[in-house]
DNA sequence: CGAGCCGCTGACAGCGTTGTCACGGACGTC
DNA sequence: GACGTCCGTGACAACGCTGTCAGCGGCTCG
């Protein structure tokens, strides 16, 4: 392996001085064309490339971008990673990422070490609700909260509408006969699943429906906790004929908890879609949450910025399907 | 934010030279107790912490692994990048991904990327057969290669007993009465699924069985691939009573068209697990290809690497199981 | 015709770190 | 007492790049 080639070779080669090599790279334009010429020549014979680990050093910056999310495992973040992943290769910025596994002190760190590795961009799930420290920790940085995150102004913003979301699966469930309909939600840290429970209660209101306590479950952040909660709602004296689950990770156990259980006959509707809830018998009727053009829009507006466009922060709501496929439409 | 305290304020604050302070934050044994505690106090006042950048460009490597997989939305590889990333940060480790989209090129593109960010190892799930260039353009990384590439030596290894699989599965389905067992693969390009299919041919042969071509489908990359395979072998003359699906991805495309087909009798293994295969009537049985273990296996060979060990390189094969469900069960 | 300006270019410093090398003193050896 | 050795330490350069500033030639303008 010959060593890279640096400013001072492409310098030498092209008879100009190193700066004037790095005004060529950078795409200045105070350079002449022949000097320019001559200049992109060299680069081409010695197959030069900048190092943008000594770009980084100097400039404070760099063409990386950092990503934390709940856990690269999860589906959703998956593919959120993989489309961030793709538009950023297009314009040749890399992707460091790192999870937080929901806590707020781990994010607080992942943030600040990637803020050391100078990334000149965060795309951030955010955990909690206090994220001030970011505005200190990263004076100017672009900052895309994506998915949660809504109560800090300053930052561009990239969700779905949680609420109405909620409000339209319950509302779908009430129209098909059902009145007893169980909520599955998680922590109450999670802007997302406040608000779509509170689309849920607003759409028990509009039929005039008390909510029931019973129903409404709040600790099902993973499958086999959601499953669990499933049959413990299916042993109450009085049990839902329907539930809302509020993010597909606990549709996953709902629906192996209905399979196990042999209780088909329970509606569904799944808050975000997942892997075979259309080949399931009944198919699972979801709001179709896909974290494809969330994804897009969040990478879209974060490169743009580091690439120094200077945009007013702005929150980007898209807007929700409801996906019938069978689990929503059935009667109790 | 009051700008980062550097070697200097340390030194500063400590009374020694910069140098002294790199000795101390490295760990070096040639520094005397006193001077240590000292540049310590010092370091713990300031909030000093090294410059990963600065570092990175005075050693030229770092503390940045790039993972290098197909999709990072793939579900297989997700799993694998989260365990990484989460054994990685224990160690203080950043995590750099890259896709390549199955593209022999691509990859190649990618490795040259992360190569130029100093990476200080790379983990790879090679496409194509050719890595030599591994070899000269990065001589002496640490580099593990992942679920696939076995024909390289030099490079540490990790993957499955591919054939050994193929062959269990099919070995099984035999065993329940199957004599037109149709194998869905993808390109063979991927060393994984030509290992599985000889499992399978193997197996065939052991029960005097000529394979029939007509059952043999090697162009299921995708899920719906998978699916429009699938009813086209329902439509075969003699259609096949089974399936191995040598991919969870393909077999995702299976049980969608079974499904769809109402054709649940037909049995079914898949080569990898997937969300709700324990949850489908009748649940999926799988030769169960955890990529936890496979990750982790990875993770900390290449993270000893890192850390300078010297090891001479190791192909690590893990063991596989065969979970009966009851679509591998099902007899003709 | 000199002052001022503009377009282009280069010398140099410095980003924060680590590698090289040299130095002073303590110690052991003959 | 002269010498070599070892330990702890520091001065300095360098990694490859970009920001600052100054310089140079040619132009316009009063």
């Amino acid at each position: 392996m010959t060593p890279r080639a640096t400013v001072y070779d492409v310098a030498r080669a092209a008879g100009v001085s190193i700066k004037t090599v790095s005004r060529v790279v950078n795409g200045s334009d105070e350079v002449s064309k022949e000097t320019r010429e001559r200049v992109m020549t060299a680069v081409a014979d010695l197959d030069y490339v900048r190092n943008p680990i000594a770009r980084s050093l100097r400039t404070g910056s760099s063409d990386t971008i950092g990503v934390v999310v709940d856990s690269i495992a999860d589906p959703f973040f998956a593919s959120l990673v993989s489309v961030v992943e793709q538009l950023a290769l297009a314009q040749d910025v890399s992707v460091l990422i790192a999870s937080t596994g929901r806590s707020v002190s781990r994010e607080k760190g992942q943030v600040l070490r990637l803020l050391q590795q100078n990334v000149g961009a965060l795309l951030l799930a955010p955990n909690g609700h206090d994220h001030r420290y970011l505005l200190d920790a990263a004076p100017g940085m672009p900052i895309v909260l994506v998915d949660r995150g809504w109560e800090l102004p300053g930052f561009d913003t990239v969700g779905v509408e949680d609420e109405d979301g909620g409000l339209r699966a319950t509302r779908h469930l009430l129209a098909h006969g059902h009145r007893r309909i169980a909520f599955l939600g998680e922590s109450p840290e999670l802007t997302t699943i406040v608000h779509r429970q509170q689309g849920y209660l607003r759409a028990l209101a509009e039929a005039g429906l008390a909510p029931a306590p019973e129903l409404v479950r709040t600790d099902c952040s993973v499958a086999a906790a959601a499953a669990e909660a499933t049959e413990q709602l299916l042993r109450l004296p009085q049990p839902p004929t329907a539930i809302f689950s509020s993010n597909p990770r606990a549709s996953l156990g709902v629906v192996s908890a209905l399979h196990r259980a042999d209780r088909l006959d329970v509606a569904l509707v799944s808050f975000g879609d997942f892997d075979l809830a259309d080949a399931l018998r009944p198919a699972v009727t979801v709001v179709d949450q896909d974290p494809g053009p969330l994804a897009q829009a969040a990478a879209v507006r974060v490169l743009a910025r580091m690439r120094g466009q200077r945009l007013p922060p702005e929150d980007i709501v898209l807007p929700l399907q409801l996906v019938e496929r069978g689990s929503g439409e059935l009667r109790p």
